[in-house]
DNA sequence: TACACTGTAGAACGTGAGTTCTATGCTTGC
DNA sequence: GCAAGCATAGAACTCACGTTCTACAGTGTA
């Protein structure tokens, strides 16, 4: 697709993805001809507008600065397609598609401790994504403070929440778990909804 | 921590974060001075010493569109603490730490189909990050391809890795499945490790 | 009332920075 | 050997852009 680079405009594009990654904006002509030995401003804009005709760079005319970066990948990842977990007959379906995990902005992080939402493959260790402000509904997964000034005060607790006639239950994906139960009153008074959780992230 | 800003320099402020969002680069003093209707360019200068004194950017001086945004969230994201899944008597503590979603650039992304992986809580329909270039350990999880000219041609698959003495064990996290032997020969002629996983990552 | 603080406008200065033009070596293929 | 194409230098031009200065109006406080 991309037409070649030479030597110098090589050079050129990766000191600008450099600068722009250490800088956040894009380099002057006269910085990129600094950077890559290059004597002439008029010289370095020759092999931008190059750069520009192969596609690798647009040109915002006559502005500072004005180089905006194609295929600058937006922190996304390319989903490459589907595999199969379970007998290797299944192949790659190319669904192409772009996993953005930068998307998660509004959500802090919390580290899961202990099991009781394993039933649900979250495990020890696992980093949840909690939104404050997204809406609950039923079945959501949700981070629950009980605020009291009783010896579990300030305890979360992460759970399933599910709005029953007069009372809210929390229930934790383990099966040798047993659910909590909290009327509404006590609901309204003495918990509080941290979140919302979002995702879920593993690392190995 | 941070002063209060007044309503123009709030507006300044936002309008920074939108244009280098946009842009992939910071906007100049007139620029700013068209977008919050701000006539004077000296005035405009004004208020970005007092963003500057009250830490919300820092500038470069003399240099063109010369800010630089603090607190922009370097695309990680804060882990407020832990939490545990368990009894809800723990509480946070403050595990300061970041979790940089956009550390991954070198993998991409596959979305998991079926179950035999269940055990090592990796579901129908998370996704997981690939690293081509890890070295690969015994017990790795690994995206193994068969790739000679068979039925099964391209199949890839998902599963734990262990080298025993003559063969290859490909084995399923999934007490109901059986694992896979393949022999060192046929290993290195027929079989190919795509990479490694190192994460997995699940939406709600 | 006077002083301090914030918000605003206008103008002017000096340099930053994109653009354009002319010239000159290098290869490489015909 | 000559044309074509790439890489390079230097200079000049014209705005773009950060900076500085003066002035003034509104608001709150001592």
């Amino acid at each position: 697709m991309e037409a070649e680079l030479s030597d110098p405009q090589a050079r050129i594009y990766a000191f600008i993805n450099e600068y722009v990654r250490e800088h956040g904006r894009p380099p002057t002509n006269r910085e990129i001809g600094g950077a890559v030995d290059i004597q002439s401003t008029g010289h370095v804009d020759y092999h931008l507008t190059i750069l520009e005709k192969k596609g690798y760079i647009r040109r915002e005319r006559k502005k500072s600065r004005g180089i905006i970066l194609m295929h600058s990948e937006p922190r996304g990842l390319r989903i490459e397609g589907t595999i199969a977990a379970g007998v290797p007959l299944d192949i790659y379906p190319d669904a192409r598609d772009t996993l953005d995990l930068g998307e998660h902005t509004r959500e802090y992080v919390l580290q899961v401790r202990g099991q009781s939402m394993i039933d649900d493959h979250i495990a020890d260790g696992d980093y949840v994504l909690v939104d404050r402000d997204a809406a609950i509904n039923d079945g959501d997964i949700v981070v629950a403070t009980h605020t009291v000034a009783t010896a579990d005060a300030g305890a979360a607790t992460l759970k399933r929440i599910y709005k029953e006639q007069d009372r809210i239950r929390l229930q934790p994906a383990n099966s040798t778990m047993d659910p909590i139960y909290v009327s509404k009153a006590e609901w309204d008074h003495e918990w509080e909804v941290q979140g919302k959780v979002t995702a879920v992230y593993r690392r190995f």
